[in-house]
RNA sequence: GGGGGCGUAGCUCAGCUGGUUAGAGCGCCGGCCUGUCACGCCGGAGGUCGCGGGUUCGAGUCCCGUCGCUCCCGCCA
């Protein structure tokens, strides 16, 4: 926990627990907290007391203690108590190391309970194993009590105020933006919040301050940030919640370079200003092309190796029917070599349906013996291939080698897994090391198959570097980049389209027509002819930065009051049934919504 | 939307192929204890086996449905 805060004396306490220590001995001082722990040897009643500092032993002694002797005995876990007494040293023997306030005690003198507690329905501290997390999230005021998550809610204060302090000595302005705003139903679904006054119409929750963002830049404010809440109504993850914290930040008259520097100089000083990994600048730089080809992912973890290779010219001529049809087909080949492993059968079939769960047809696994393979597929190809395989994945002999052949979307995402799987089974990964890396030079634009239709590689209102042709989309790249630490993404952001123009062909290119980007977006494409300057910015998500900075296992241990996988808030009961008054009030099931333009 | 795991005492869990009165540790309650610090010792209470239905002489255990928690895929411009 951070440096102890000052404390006024009052009535309560004079001293925080955790200040309860050998230079205070002999005098006298108040503290109050939480009963953490009752030690009651009949004679003789030790509590352990915590507050936000930290914990100090109380002793009542029936010969000293009076009437608080009595309060002992009914004392309870997580009561509330205020005790005066006397700082004195322990003797030698009974020094406990493994409290920051171990070497004294307060000899009590007086006490009063300030609130009784309810047996709680789980203990605080001092017992192994872990609670469950529907209990913690149900009686989450309870578990904030707990030094791990007073810690995390520490850490992340930590990270936002460095983050405040940051900026705004680099001139930044905090601004805020709407909560309430308009839908723009790209991309996550949005929640809805229905209008009272305007029958049939809705808010959406932002997604992001984005368009909010860019209008500040035309308003001349050149530099903006804000922590800014946003909500995304998404499948909840480990990482993932709908409602979550950015840090948003944008600027005018700049460049990539420009939002680079600002943004490696901003890291550094978060991550030393909170104790965490030290940032060597200028960082790593990789474009997406070679993201992809190695690693399978616009994210790599860079702490390990275990490449991708690329095998589709080693296999040109193969007569093997899968591999001949997929690239007939236009498809890739590609692969990976994890080493030498011993791996059996059951194992390596684990890895075809993880293979296929990340959708693959099919996973083919090999280990190099001798020239060749010990492989059900080895017999389907020809010496010169499997040496040739060999060679390009530098197998050596008991090498485990995997294989999948799809189309190039299909054997990156595959691979790009597997190869996080296979890194952390083989415990490839430093926990010691941070690699963090700008992915730049990302392409504007990839073809969505499925939808037949160009999407949006960030958002619609990323830049395109040069000009933009209509007519090839599919070449366009942006003026784009992420920040990856460690194989998770803390940020990405983009110059951003500042002519009306351009954001009309992007738009039209993302197949979003005339009449529909006027109606969404025509108000950005309205304040783009009214002295837009350049501008560009980033975004970053700071729940995942205070997650891997406390190395937490989810993002829900570092949000205060976290909501379940299926977005249910256990402590409150939200979302709930309203009354069928605030329903008609919000004109909801009574009038047909009025559409734009009709 | 799909797949996996889980749901038994306040908490964390055990309960084999269906078979007597469902167990353990911690917590809780009572008693003893003047140096403990996850105090100790003795005694005790505490169960809708998530919920509903079914199979069976008999279900915590098997089947169907449902709710919840969680991880993953899809999704997350």
């Amino acid at each position: 926990m951070s440096e102890t805060p000052a404390l006024r004396a009052n009535a309560y306490r004079d001293a925080w627990c955790g200040q309860v220590l050998p230079e205070r001995v002999d005098t006298e001082v108040r503290v109050a907290g939480w009963v953490n722990r009752r030690r009651d040897h009949g004679g003789l009643i030790f509590i352990d007391l915590r507050d936000r500092t930290g914990i100090v032993q109380l002793v009542f002694n029936p010969d000293s203690s009076g009437e608080s002797f009595e309060l002992a005995h009914k004392l309870r876990a997580e009561d509330v108590l205020s005790a005066t007494g006397k700082v004195v040293r322990r003797s030698e023997d009974t020094v406990n190391p493994d409290l920051a306030t171990g070497e004294v005690e307060l000899q009590v003198t007086g006490a009063d309970l300030l609130a009784g507690s309810e047996t709680p329905p789980f203990q605080v501290e001092g017992f192994s194993g872990e609670v469950g997390e529907d209990a913690r999230l149900r009686y989450r005021y309870i578990d904030l009590r707990r030094g791990a998550m007073q810690e995390a809610l520490a850490l992340r204060h930590r990270v936002v105020a460095a983050m405040r302090e940051f900026l705004g000595g680099d001139g930044f302005l905090e601004i805020e933006t709407p909560v309430l705003t308009r839908s723009t139903p790209e991309g996550a679904r949005d929640f809805l919040v229905p209008s009272r006054q305007q029958a049939g119409s809705f808010y959406a929750l932002p997604q992001s301050p984005q368009l909010f963002k860019q209008l500040l830049m035309v308003s001349g404010f050149e530099r903006y940030y804000q922590v800014a809440r946003c909500f995304r109504d998404e499948a909840t993850r480990a990482d993932r919640q709908a409602e979550f914290t950015q840090l948003d930040v944008e600027m005018s008259f700049v460049d990539v370079e420009d939002v680079i520097a600002v943004n490696e100089r901003l890291l550094a000083h978060v991550f030393e200003a909170v104790g965490g990994p030290q940032v060597e600048l200028p960082m790593q730089r990789m474009g997406y092309d070679e993201a992809m080809d190695r690693f399978g992912t616009d994210r790599p973890d860079l702490r390990f190796g275990l490449e991708l290779v690329d095998l589709g010219d080693a296999l040109r001529e193969t007569e093997f029917k899968v591999f001949r049809s997929v690239l007939d087909g236009g498809g890739s080949i590609r692969g990976l070599n994890a080493g030498r492993r011993e791996m059996p059968r059951s194992e390596l079939d684990g890895l075809i349906s993880r293979a296929q769960e990340l959708g693959a047809k099919g996973l083919v696994w090999a280990f190099r013996e001798g020239d060749g393979w010990r492989s059900p597929t080895a017999k389907f190809l020809s010496e010169a291939e499997l040496a040739d395989l060999n060679a390009r994945l530098g197998a050596e002999e008991g090498d485990l080698l995997l294989l999948v052949a799809d189309e190039r979307p299909v054997t990156d995402a595959v691979l790009g897994q597997l190869r996080l799987d296979l890194g952390e089974r083989f415990d490839l990964i430093d926990e010691n090391e941070n690699r963090l890396v700008w992915i730049v030079d990302w392409p504007l634009m990839e073809w969505n198959a499925a939808e037949k239709r160009w999407d949006a590689l960030h958002h619609p209102f990323t830049a395109p570097a040069g000009a933009f042709d209509p007519d090839d989309p599919g070449a366009a790249r942006a003026q784009a980049y992420d920040v990856v630490w460690n194989g998770q993404e803390l940020g990405g952001g983009s110059i951003r389209i500042h002519d009306a123009a351009t954001q009309e062909a992007v738009f039209a290119a993302l197949g979003i027509d005339k009449e529909t980007a006027e109606a969404r977006f025509g108000f950005l494409l309205e304040a783009l002819r009214y002295g837009a300057p350049p501008h560009g910015g980033i975004a970053y998500g700071v729940d995942r930065i205070v997650q891997r900075l406390s190395g937490a296992e989810t993002i829900r241990d570092v949000i205060a009051f976290p909501k379940t996988a299926s977005g249910f808030d256990l402590l409150t009961g939200a979302p709930a049934p309203v009354d069928e008054l605030q329903l008609r009030e919000l004109n909801i099931g009574i009038h047909k919504p009025k559409l734009p333009g009709h």
